[in-house]
DNA sequence: TTACTACAACTTGTATGATCTCTGATGTTC
DNA sequence: GAACATCAGAGATCATACAAGTTGTAGTAA
């Protein structure tokens, strides 16, 4: 227990305290999505507090998604958007970035990926069969010298692997790893050669399996692709 | 390609800019975890910009977790905590939790911790299996009144297993996850009896499988304990 | 010298008023 | 009715002033 000293006069500053009053009333449903938010000018007379400190709360809270701003028509609620829940784990990956995330990355993907894709296989929808056929003829057209390209859409399908098994959780958990994938594949890809025939070869073998719901070949096309991918960067990390 | 009328003056507000310049120079380590920034004065002056503006671009900083700001003293970069990164979530999951959520929170972790305790089984050090020991010590000697105490000891033997992987991926992943368990359990816990010992025994056997270093056992066995969870929760929710 | 006090020189927080710019609606012209 | 011009209201920015917290230091008394 060392809370003795926590803070005793937390001086929260008043811009914090209208933006948790704001936050309350939006959690709490009081302010349903889509409401319309009085004018900066009426706020600060309900609030009884100057445009500065008000403003500075409403600038927390877009920040922070639950709000948008649009300059002169006003300041709507807008529905939290999974992108921006997400976004601030992916800073925190993003700065927690080193080698030492490279396998361990890897690893977790090596784990939890075919196990995706049995889910998805069972799960998936005809909209999820077009978007992952989408992304396997974007990579077959894709210009081979443009790896970013590439990897970007490695990684779309990837994430709407994830997004056929039809659970949200899923996806957030999976969707910060992505995003660090083209950092890693830029590292890489570079010095591969040929690579890119058998990416789209292995790719389309689990667009198939989970095309016909056949989650335990799903599984061993999955898990084959990022032993393989495991091979490579094993090979270029030693 | 229809981004060919894509927004040109994407009308990035000035205080946007802003923070985007500032989150750059963190993210690229420009400015490292505990540099104090230039007084807002000078700020200004550097940008060039209004104090406004520039406020109101740290103010969002500062609410993202990036820059803690103390009055009197001065601006400090912050590392950026877990728990800041999982608080957007957490909002996201408040504003959508339902009995739809639960049932996917389940799926991911029968899906991801059984194969979390296979590894932790393989790399466990003794400090885990201290640590992990404690907890259930924890849990026997816990008040059977006290649900709320009861639950935390639980999450914490569980993120205590994703620890002992020593992958820092698979911590930041299972984290925002268990951070909603006690919720749940708070709906559950109260309408189940004789739950307690079962639980006990369970994560006993959790414990020895990866003391043992028997990954498969572990596996099973935590396999086995969440099967048991959902089996509660969807007795529940039906 | 030492310990305490008071103050000066910072810092961020809040308030106010003026002006700029964008948006949407209204009115006008053809 | 359609295209255009106008205007009111919204947020965005700026400049200034003052309030209030923090820190270091010079000065004072023991």
């Amino acid at each position: 227990m060392d809370e003795i000293f926590g803070k005793i006069g937390t001086a929260q500053t008043l811009s914090q305290k209208i933006e948790r009053r704001i936050e309350e009333a939006i959690r709490q449903k009081k302010l349903l999505v889509g409401t319309k938010l009085p004018s900066e000018r009426e706020l600060c007379e309900m609030f009884a507090v100057s445009r500065t400190a008000l403003r500075e709360a409403l600038r927390r809270l877009s920040a922070r998604g639950l709000i948008q701003i649009k300059k002169g028509s006003g300041m709507f609620v807008s529905e939290l958007k999974i992108e921006d829940a997400i976004e601030s784990l992916n800073l925190y990956y993003d700065l927690s970035f080193d080698s030492d995330l490279i396998s361990q990355i890897i690893e977790v993907r090596r784990v939890f990926e075919p196990e995706i894709a049995r889910i998805a296989a069972s799960n998936r929808t005809d909209e999820d069969l077009t978007a992952l056929n989408k992304n396997i003829t974007d990579l077959a057209d894709c210009d081979p010298d443009n790896t970013q390209l590439e990897a970007d859409i490695i990684n779309k399908f990837h994430l709407n692997v994830a997004k056929a098994t039809g659970n949200k959780v899923m996806i957030i958990s999976m969707e910060p790893i992505y995003s660090l994938l083209p950092r890693m594949r830029n590292l890489i890809y570079a010095n591969v050669d040929g690579e890119k025939d058998f990416t789209i070869k292995a790719h389309r073998a689990i667009f198939e399996a989970i095309r016909d719901k056949n989650g335990e070949q799903a599984y061993q096309e999955m898990a084959g692709q990022i032993d393989r991918t495991l091979e490579i960067y094993t090979q270029y990390l030693k």
